[in-house]
DNA sequence: CGCCGAATTGACACGGTTCAATTGAGGTGG
DNA sequence: CCACCTCAATTGAACCGTGTCAATTCGGCG
């Protein structure tokens, strides 16, 4: 896996760790699983079965209607923890699925047990940390769901993987692989496909991105930042 | 207080307490606090200084954007808790708003520490309840926003109050006191004003609700329930 | 009585959806 | 290497759920 170093080094961004609480990190990456795209990794009401790091691919967490209408709620993308949670026995409030090939090791190490937490304060901040970033990511997503037009929430949302990715390191220029479809977008973002088209169409006229064949290259951040309405409103830590 | 048993008592829905932790329960009453209407409990990016237990009043969790556009993302109740979470430090991901005049208690108690947790399961069990729910609730504030029409959004989220209120002792017909005014309900459900009203009209119309003055009373929960969806989508727990 | 915020109404504009068809790109088998 | 298949992306036109604007009415309160 030749981001995993990459992403531990994501870490640092969280807290400051010992000399035991890397290793313990360390150690996490021992023992990678492999998920196939599509397939459902917790469903629905189901307890987590303990918090796991992806290395490589994408997730996204949905709720599924009977008639067919999907909301997305959330991406995971490499670097990002799934199921994290510092109460055991959390249960999932909405299914997760492998949206391409995933890989991911166990990411126990983050919580360390009650009675040690004392012991390990990194890795407890990093948790908390993480846990903090989760709940923002559903509050932006409100946001955007509730109060923004299209075209604001594609920047929104664009923005969100490029800085997510850009955390545990890019290719260099501001380009990304990105195996959302345009459905994927739609469901996410409470759009039709249609004006997801039309949409990123607009985006790309206007000289803010780049995209096909599955890559994203944002060649405007301030403006895509400015459009999404990052100024507009509290703006805290990524 | 005349309500605060019924809280109490409420919390026998999330687990089952032993007689030291009823008495902690108990304790927590005892410094109660109040809070005018429109009052910020909690700006966001801050610190919570604690969870607390809502005994009378109603509020919500909001953001706010520089061209005056808010959305709310949850509503608070009596015999919710604010700002609850396992983890110390946590910090605000929104503003904290009293909707009306407000009175609320420390409910520390439901979140013993790390070292004491099995010495409190039922404590420590509530407490991950009330936290899953909290998720649970911002999930299907999303699925709301993304997915559904307005008479649908509105049927969920007058489900919404009259569950959680029912939980800790209503009138005894279907009414409550809803001190929500139709911009309130707009800036949460995503809505003008103005749709906000014939939204209602027409559920009154069609004998679902009536409304007026401030009682909001529910005349057909079961064509509510699945006009809001709630058997088309994985549904779990209250 | 008179004020003010909330609720209500009607006419019109617009963002986004739906439907239906076309194009494009990657993958497979002959 | 080409024919073929399939899924994703793209396009155009008609339609509709909701927003906007601008009054008007209602209800509680000093």
């Amino acid at each position: 896996m030749p981001n995993a170093d990459a992403i531990l080094r994501s870490f640092d961004g969280l807290a400051s760790f010992s000399g035991p609480e890397r290793l313990l990190l360390q150690r996490m990456l021992a023992s990678p699983l492999s998920h196939d795209a599509g397939e459902e990794l917790i469903a629905m009401g189901n307890p987590f079965d303990g918090p796991r790091l992806i290395l490589s691919g994408w997730a996204y967490s949905c709720v599924n209607f009977a008639d067919g209408r999907r909301q997305i709620i959330d991406f995971y993308l490499p670097g990002d923890v799934l199921g994290l949670s510092s109460r055991t026995a959390a249960r999932a409030q909405a299914s997760f699925i492998a949206l391409t090939k995933l890989v991911t090791v166990p990411a126990q190490a983050l919580v360390p047990p009650s009675d040690q937490r004392e012991n390990f304060p990194g890795l407890w901040k990093a948790c908390l940390a993480i846990e903090d970033r989760q709940v923002f990511r559903h509050v932006r997503q409100i946001v955007r769901l509730g109060k923004q037009l299209a075209r604001e929430r594609m920047a929104g949302l664009l923005l969100d993987f490029f800085r997510r990715l850009e955390r545990c390191g890019l290719e260099g220029d501001e380009t990304f692989e990105m195996p959302a479809t345009q459905e994927i977008l739609g469901d996410a973002l409470g759009l039709s496909t249609v004006h997801v088209n039309r949409t990123l169409q607009e985006l790309r006229r206007e000289g803010l991105i780049r995209a096909s064949h599955g890559k994203m290259q944002i060649l405007d951040i301030d403006r895509l930042s400015a459009l999404a309405g990052e100024t507009s409103w509290g703006w805290m830590h990524y």
